[in-house]
DNA sequence: AATGGTCAAGTCAGC
DNA sequence: GCTGACTTGACCATT
């Protein structure tokens, strides 16, 4: 089982995610943060290698505006060595990774504009994980989307839409259930009709089920995922006390995470620990993971 | 250097 | 109808 947390690392002195306004764009300006977030990429990986955290979710802000109309710069040939040179440090030490494109990306939208908009937006991510030339393991993670009030139309628009996918985005596409409107069933259903991957959010399905356990929600996720999509992803937060239900937890919670040990002793998965203090987070989940007496190895 | 208004994009719940 | 939440506050004009 690899350990990952998402996009930023607050130890390491680098912001990998620098971003401007649109107003301030020009390709000078776009260069220079794109040079800027790959070499903070590569030392966050480099600190993560130190630390034997092999799984990290790669931030979407890597390149900003790589698929707005602003943008018309050849970012992908301007940059293909380093992002070759960073796939190798991938590649060398076994790295896991994922991407998540943010809440703007919903492929069963009913607008043509949010459909266009988002399909560049998947074109975007599938082409830096190429660039790197990483193996279909790499995934891209989104929700299933929006419900529009009619939820078997909605999941039958997703289905459509995946199968007419580009075949360097379909195969790297995996959904994940939500908190509020897709949960796992749903995406049992769509991985049937598709055979997409489903990767199982732990923290989710407690918001949101239908009556699975956990450790059996898992286990039906999990077995959506191919020899060539790698070991199965999993999600996993627990509660922020005192917040609102769904709410992520600020910091690891070690009697949660036992729990969830427990649950899941065989361990066969890449564990994404959705936890605001990121790194802070994976580090004490190795080591309650090296010092639990029973559980395994690194 | 500190502050505060504002930022490409969608959808939904809760008020 | 507006605001906040979502994997993540951070950019930038102004003082």
């Amino acid at each position: 089982m690899k350990i990952g947390y998402p996009c930023i690392n607050r130890t390491v002195k680098c912001n990998g995610n620098k971003t401007f306004r649109l107003r301030s764009y020009s390709d000078q300006r776009l260069t220079e943060t794109v040079q800027n977030n790959l070499a903070c990429l590569q030392k966050v990986l480099k600190y993560n290698i130190r630390h034997n955290i092999l799984f990290f979710r790669i931030s979407s802000d890597l390149v900003p505006f790589a698929s707005h109309p602003v943008c018309k710069f050849d970012w992908q040939g301007h940059f293909s060595t380093s992002l070759n040179e960073l796939g190798d440090l991938i590649r060398q030490h076994d790295i896991r990774i994922s991407m998540h494109p943010d809440q703007f990306i919903v492929l069963n939208t009913p607008r043509d504009a949010v459909l266009e908009s988002s399909l560049l937006e998947l074109r975007y991510h599938s082409q830096l994980l190429d660039l790197m030339e990483l193996d279909t393991t790499a995934k891209i993670q989104l929700h299933v989307g929006g419900v529009y009030g009619d939820r078997d139309t909605s999941i039958k628009r997703f289905i459509d839409r995946y199968k007419h996918l580009e075949p360097v985005i379909q195969r790297r596409l995996v959904i994940e259930n939500d908190d509020r409107s897709y949960q796992l069933e749903d995406c049992l259903r769509i991985h049937q009709a598709t055979g997409i991957p489903v990767l199982f959010d732990w923290f989710h399905h407690q918001v949101l089920n239908s009556g699975e356990s956990l450790p059996d929600g898992l286990k039906a996720a999990a077995r959506t995922w191919r020899s060539e999509d790698g070991t199965p992803m999993v999600d996993y937060s627990s509660q922020e006390p005192g917040k609102i239900r769904g709410k992520h937890a600020q910091t690891l919670d070690p009697h949660d995470f036992r729990n969830f040990l427990a649950l899941n002793p065989k361990r066969d998965l890449d564990l994404m620990l959705e936890i605001k203090d990121k790194e802070k987070s994976a580090l004490k989940a190795l080591k309650l993971l090296r010092n639990e007496t029973g559980y395994i190895k690194n």
